[in-house]
DNA sequence: ACCTCCCGCCATGCT
DNA sequence: AGCATGGCGGGAGGT
């Protein structure tokens, strides 16, 4: 019965609805009418949940009733103000009806109860029975268990509440017994949490959501409200504001994001994860015990990188993590779970994935395969969580795979489509409206995120770092107030649908990334032991990052050849973010990579990167906190990546919009970010470090900045400029920035030339450099800005190396690596078109895969050659050597001493040593049966 | 017996 | 110390 209402009416209603009452009501509750209503018990109904509105089952006369009511012609509603009212009664409803524990009359000044009137009008509809509506609204099998029980008669509205009151009233069991597991499972309550909020919030509305009303609201813990928020931020549809609040960005930066995530993805190799994965088990199934160790090779390379740790999480520029707390333990969160959970969807060719091969996955190296029972059975719940609030958004649904064993709970992707190339840059998000949101956040996030708590050094509220805050933000605000932000918006919603730029650059870096990662593999573990015996950093890094091939190349070069330890030990930070480029207009994203690995950034799709370095000289200053013991460098890195993350990853949008609300704010969130930075530990060696930074402001990009190598000339060009100047002058950056659509800004080589990073693109990342991993340089080139850019540009590599050796002070600002000039250098600049035809390929094969999922019995095959190819193919403007990608690697990280060829972009090409492995495999075909059945 | 996954303990980290 | 977060896994409901 249900079923054939609601979609018209439900958008009908919401949308009257929200016109009419968005400013003041957050979040529609969905409510569930039944049969004849009358205005009154509607009107109730809508009073006790709040607004919104789904409502099914309606005769006519019902429904223009109900209609009216949303619409507001009919006053009955709640005004903004009486919001809160309205909460309450519910609660209390709820508490007297219905037994639950949790419940505490923690109300806060918010809750001030008055339900008592409209539950006492001693209507059946109590709000215990609001509440059942709802819920059966919400769930169907709830409703048709209801039914079952005649709870519900389909005749009449009226009827059924009363006899649910009478239930109710009678028989506590009944109503204890009535929640059952379903009705408080994670995916209805996930619901009723999207119900309350617009999917696409109209951004000048405040959006904020206090967790604890919502806990309320919703009658759950408040825990709960954590699993769905995390869920929810890993997409950027929320985003941390504060302590108990968040702000509802809705949808409007999900393509973006997914766009992001996919990309990401597929530098971490997941179709191919997926593939050995499978093709072990189909081994396993029949002894093909032999390829065993091959696999397992491959995969550890690949998880190591990919796999687990490696990334810690993808960021939108604008929507960052607030909380310092957060950061904190945004590795392993639910939230990084959850994306890469996403990722698996976006990267395989049937967007199909079992929870065990996700959870395999997810695991990543520790492949310690028997030991590791009851992890897998952990991560097996958590993904179960992330799906559930993954199905309510309509992203994925459950189905299950049935294989020679038998069937798996898997789940497919329902999401909208992401193809690289549009996902890259303009996967449509409206910026303006998320910028505004954004903005805000960005802010104070910037801080926060700066500085990566996770080591014990935390740097939190030194009084020195305060003066950093400030500047960066002040920076921040130059940067917002650039004039491009428009351009983005346009684009990154018209690329939605529109084939994207060729997101060159993205696949360019995530080449290097790739490369990187493979060569990684093998020299991890002296890194690490460099490292460790560096020591800093408290936390090991895992080994098992894989990521950081580059870490352990460039480390043991730097360390060796300069004798200093590079990038990495930053104890401080946890993660690397690692900002990607994005497509011209885009905003950056920012990855961050776990502590183990220091990676290269790959860069999204069609993402130009956008860095902005603005912050980084204060940045630096704040971060480090290393220990007295590490050295500077180290430091230097370490507040690099911190620093740079602000800047840069902010679009332009925000950015501008930041500006303003930024220097509203600017004194509180500079306060708050100098709290979260002042934890580090020694101050003193700090002090001294920002004095030297503060001095050498230039300096600040040392190794811990992750620098893409595209040659984003304009945007990187002034953000380095930018960076130098510091405090000083900002106004290069609005500049770059209002170029609004290529990013692609002349940068006059004489500016660039201080830095000696011509074209190149320093973003600023927010490198949280993890102790273990050396900040990587990652190297994305985006190659259309090269292009467009007259100036040659240099290796990405090279110049970033003297980059950094310039900021460590290792060489003077006059002396020059040599780029490499083989591949990578500049040499090339390399056209975007050079892109767009290997992306031919991957994209190709993906959607064909798409399209094809289900039919296509051995997605493993292909794909794994698909992907690697069309990882790297496209990605390589440059003719890629084929060689190994380890030589490439370590030469690539080799630093000046050394042999510094930077494989520029075109170094990327790690096809040679993994690839050759993939190519090769062979995939099981099995019969990949999706029985969507099961799914509702 | 297995699949799902709710529940809430308790660690972690900020205030 | 108290509170906000959220990792984690026991164990129960469903099938």
């Amino acid at each position: 019965m249900p079923s054939r209402t609601l979609s018209v009416w439900e958008q009908n209603l919401e949308v009257s609805y929200q016109a009419t009452y968005q400013n003041f009501v957050a979040a529609p509750a969905h409510v569930y009418i039944r049969g004849e209503i009358q205005t009154s018990r509607c009107r109730r109904v809508l009073r006790y949940l709040g607004s919104g509105v789904l409502i099914q089952n309606l005769n006519s006369c019902a429904l223009s009733r109900a209609r009216a009511l949303i619409c507001g012609q009919e006053n009955l509603f709640f005004e903004p103000h009486k919001r809160g009212l309205m909460k309450t009664p519910l609660k209390e409803s709820t508490k007297a009806n219905i037994p639950l524990p949790e419940r505490q009359p923690d109300f806060g000044p918010l809750t001030t109860p008055t339900k008592p009137k409209e539950a006492s009008q001693g209507e059946p509809w109590t709000p215990t029975a609001n509440l059942k509506m709802l819920i059966s609204a919400v769930s169907p099998e709830i409703r048709s268990r209801d039914q079952k029980r005649g709870l519900f008669d389909n005749r009449s509205g009226l009827p059924e509440a009363k006899d649910c009151l009478h239930d109710h009233l009678s028989g506590d069991e009944y109503e204890k017994s009535q929640p059952s597991r379903k009705d408080k499972s994670l995916g209805l309550l996930c619901h009723k949490f999207l119900a309350r909020y617009p999917n696409y919030p109209n951004p000048a509305v405040n959006n904020d959501i206090c967790l604890d009303e919502v806990a309320e609201e919703l009658n759950v813990e408040r825990r709960r409200i954590y699993d769905i928020v995390n869920v929810l931020e890993s997409l950027h549809m929320v985003s941390r504001l504060a302590k108990n609040r968040y702000t509802w960005h809705g949808r409007h930066n999900l393509n973006k994001t997914l766009g992001t995530l996919k990309s990401v993805g597929e530098e971490n190799k997941y179709a191919e994860q997926i593939m050995m994965i499978k093709k072990k088990e189909y081994e396993q199934e029949f002894d093909f015990i032999k390829s065993y160790s091959i696999e397992d090779h491959i995969i550890k390379s690949n998880t190591g990188q990919n796999g687990h740790q490696d990334m810690c999480f993808v960021e939108l520029p604008g929507v960052e993590f607030r909380a310092a707390s957060v950061n904190s333990r945004k590795d392993k969160s639910l939230r990084v779970m959850s994306q890469k959970f996403v990722m698996l969807f976006l990267v395989s060719t049937p967007q199909i994935v079992s929870l065990e091969i996700a959870a395999k996955i997810l695991i990543g190296e520790d492949h310690v395969e028997d030991l590791d029972k009851s992890k897998f059975k952990t991560k097996i719940r958590r993904l179960y969580d992330i799906a559930n609030v993954l199905s309510s958004l309509n992203l994925i649904k459950k189905v299950h795979v049935t294989e020679e064993r038998g069937r798996k709970p898997a789940f497919k992707w329902t999401g909208p489509e992401i193809s690289l190339n549009s996902s890259g840059p303009s996967p449509v998000i409206p910026v303006a409206t998320s910028d505004l949101e954004v903005r805000q956040s960005t802010k104070e996030n910037c801080a926060k995120n700066l500085f990566s708590t996770r080591g014990k050094p935390n740097f939190t509220r030194h009084p020195s770092l305060i003066k950093l805050v400030k500047s960066i933000e002040s920076d921040r605000r130059k940067i917002n107030s650039a004039p491009s932000s428009p351009v983005k918006n346009n684009k990154a919603e018209s690329s939605q649908n529109s084939p994207p730029f060729p997101s060159k650059m993205d696949q360019l870096a995530a080449i290097c990334k790739m490369q990187l990662e493979e060569q990684s593999s093998e020299p991890r573990k002296k890194v690490k032991v460099q490292l460790a015996r560096s020591g800093h950093y408290k936390r090991v890094a895992p080994l098992d990052a894989p990521a950081n091939a580059e870490l352990e190349l460039m480390a043991p070069s730097l360390i060796q050849s300069l004798g200093v330890v590079p990038l990495i030990p930053s104890p401080l930070s946890s993660a690397v973010p690692v900002i990607l480029p994005q497509a011209p207009s885009g905003p950056s994203y920012a990855i961050y990579l776990q502590p183990a690995q220091a990676q290269t950034i790959t860069p999204p799709q069609g993402l130009s990167p956008t860095v902005c370095s603005t912050h980084s000289s204060k940045a630096t200053g704040s971060s480090d906190s290393t220990d007295a013991s590490t050295e500077k460098v180290t430091n230097d890195a370490t507040k690099t990546s911190a620093s740079s993350r602000p800047g840069s990853l902010l679009p332009l949008a925000e950015r501008q919009a930041t500006k303003n609300r930024n220097r509203e704010a600017a004194g509180e969130k500079g306060s708050k970010r100098a709290s979260i930075l002042e934890d580090s530990g020694s101050k003193k060696k700090f002090k001294d470090d920002l004095k030297g930074l503060e001095n050498v402001s230039t300096t600040l990009f040392p190794s811990g900045y992750l620098i893409p190598l595209t040659q984003c000339s304009s945007l990187g060009a002034e953000s380095i400029l930018s960076s130098k100047e510091n405090s000083g002058t900002l106004s290069p950056n609005q500049r770059i920035y209002g170029s609004p659509i290529a990013g692609v800004i002349p940068v006059t080589s004489s500016e660039l030339t201080a830095v000696n990073f011509p074209s190149f693109h320093v973003t600023p990342l927010k490198l949280m450099v993890s102790p273990t991993p050396v900040a990587a340089v990652p190297v994305g080139n985006s190659p259309a800005l090269t292009s467009s850019h007259p100036v040659p540009v240099q290796n990405p590599s090279s110049a970033i190396v003297n980059f950094t050796l310039q900021h460590l002070g290792l060489i003077s600002p006059s002396v020059q690596v040599s780029a490499s000039p083989g591949p990578g250098t500049g040499a090339v600049p390399v056209s975007p078109r050079i892109e767009t035809v290997s992306t031919v390929p991957e994209n190709a094969g993906s959607q064909q895969g798409r399209a094809t999922n289900h039919d296509s019995p051995v997605p493993g095959q292909s794909q794994a050659n698909g992907q690697s190819i069309a990882v790297t193919g496209p990605q390589q403007p440059v003719p890629v050597t084929p060689k190994g990608s380890q030589l490439v690697a370590e030469s690539f990280f080799r630093t000046p001493g050394g042999p510094s060829k930077l494989p520029g972009p075109s170094c990327m090409d790690f096809d040679g040593a993994n690839k050759t492995s993939f190519g090769t495999l062979f995939v099981p075909q099995r019969k990949l049966e999706v029985s969507t059945e099961d799914v509702h």
